[in-house]
DNA sequence: AATGAATGAGACTTCATTCAT
DNA sequence: TATGAATGAAGTCTCATTCAT
């Protein structure tokens, strides 16, 4: 049986996206809680149609983490090679990432959300790892000799994450000051890492 | 003229506690979907009885978080004032908050993920505020000049507490290299703070 | 082990009463789902003590029922000697019944909710029947011929409480006209009985 | 520009009324207590299915006695034209809605129970009160003079309704005597509104 | 492929009743 | 005997996922 109604409606012709836009809009609003019935509806898609597109709730979501961080370093990372010191490029990078956070809250909001949550794959959380290599790299090199231990870079790695996810949350709580909160986190990650 | 009435078995806070601590292992072990029953069963009570104690699981869960929360900040603070230095002040707490998170790794889990979670209530998140004063006022201190805005404050707050978690997060992710860890996590703050 | 609380306070030496009491009160504000708790409260006892006095709430609601129902027939039947004619003490009766419902409508309200519930036992109900005998007596003697058969007498006093309970529900919830209702209610019971 | 998209399976209204008369029969047998499970099993349907049909129990409940009532008044005013005289018009009415009763008695049982509850809403109590409109007017033309005041059509109405539940009752309990109750029904009406 | 009704396990919470004090 | 905490069965409703259409 098949309804017939009038009007186009503007389709996207990639629905997995819109599942994944969705999705974390759903999340920065709603938490981790929401139902799948109430993304697909954000998504504007039947409810079962969802699951043509991700096998489970939990691949969504770990899917939905894996665009959104990959979209994330990629602003970061665009930055990379546009300065004359490392300092400068540091700065650029650090400058990228955090005007992508500011430019949809939602988006760090609900990535922030899904990295303390207890459902990231070890898969999705090596992915997320990987994508952070050219940064390493580039920390790496501003270390004074340049050699460090691997649990020192560790440590810079995962501080620089904390460092940059509260700058953005800061950036976002109170955006009067964000230009001085941005300023603030490259302050403090420059400190660590030179 | 007085009347003396029966007591009754009288609401133990032992009881109380046994629930508080089963909440907070069952949430570092499964994640705030653990049902109220498995709590229950943790705790060695029955599923109802959690419900004398706690009136929602919410409230149960906020009432883990301030728990935990005052424990860490007491175990933090027991050294503020043992030292010379600010320096060393600064040093006897970071240590005493560390040691904290390794004597039982589960309660900084269930700290954090309670933490990350949406289901903290304002007031919760105004009395965990409310704790850190004492280190606040440590922190004021640290400056050179002693004058800070509120927005500079409440970064390097945020920050500090950033790395704190990661650096605990790291120290039992990576016990061998602990002492490394906290060593570079204070160092950070430091440099943050001075 | 044992509270001491200053200031006299009220004691009823009849809890059973208290309780019964305080439990067609609820009846009547919160329905038949009303909690034991919540009448052991209203009658200002303690939730166990209720069950010293009546063994299961189907229990209490079945003595409840039969307490009042005594007390509302009792109310009706004072009048039955008190007139020269047969139409003269219906109406004694008719009138002692409508004002004691007006006396505490609660009463009345939840004489009702019992009377229409389930979880009258048999016996219960054969005791309201047998309190109507007095009544069923003189409505055979206002039949012309003074004989009906069985079946009819059934009718006619099923009628009866029907009618009255149908007069006193308007009686409350329209008291301005409430004297209407009831000789209205007194009319319509004589042509049924005469 | 029109498009078509597929249709799924339709909310079915068998589905809907098997879920009605399921919860009818189940009330007449467990009262208003039963559970939902209960009422699924007995329509054959999942439990959860219940709520694709109805938002809650109580919502259940008040279409099951919007659908009985409407079904009930029906059968009622089916004979309001089809006799020559007032008397036979309302005897004819009272025919068709004692036997309806009689027809299926759970029907009867299960709206006395939902009347007598206190979970219909004022939108339910009003649409029932609607539905008797015809008969109403029926009445008021009874009436010798035709002008009633509006407390005793309220009262007539009121009465009237007792009159037919007890009747319907006493039809269902003691059938061997159904037709002399019906008639004693009708003539204690009839002397009600003539 | 798209749709949304169907499914039933499971969640939180209530509550009659019991029993330690 | 009075008290109220303890118990665990049971209830309503939600929701991830399946599947008829």
């Amino acid at each position: 049986m098949y309804y017939t109604i009038p009007m186009a409606r503007p389709k996207s012709n990639d629905k997995r996206n819109d599942i994944l836009a969705a999705c974390y809009r759903v999340i920065a609003r709603d938490g981790l809680d929401a139902s799948t019935a109430t993304i697909a509806k954000e998504a504007d898609v039947a409810s079962g149609s969802l699951f043509t597109y991700f096998p489970t709730k939990a691949v969504l979501y770990n899917d939905v983490y894996v665009s959104l961080k990959t979209e994330m370093i990629a602003a970061a990372v665009a930055g990379i090679n546009s300065g004359s010191s490392d300092h400068e490029k540091m700065h650029n990078v650090w400058t990228g990432w955090m005007n992508w956070a500011l430019a949809d809250t939602d988006k760090q909001r609900a990535l922030d959300i899904l990295r303390a949550s207890d459902l990231l794959t070890p898969e999705t959380k090596a992915f997320g790892a990987e994508l952070m290599k050219p940064t390493i790299e580039l920390i790496e090199r501003c270390g004074r000799d340049g050699t460090r231990t691997q649990p020192s870079l560790l440590f810079i790695n995962a501080t620089m994450g904390a460092i940059a996810n509260t700058t953005m949350n800061l950036m976002i709580s109170d955006p009067d000051n964000a230009a001085l909160y941005r300023e603030s986190g490259f302050e403090a990650v420059w400190k660590l890492i030179s």
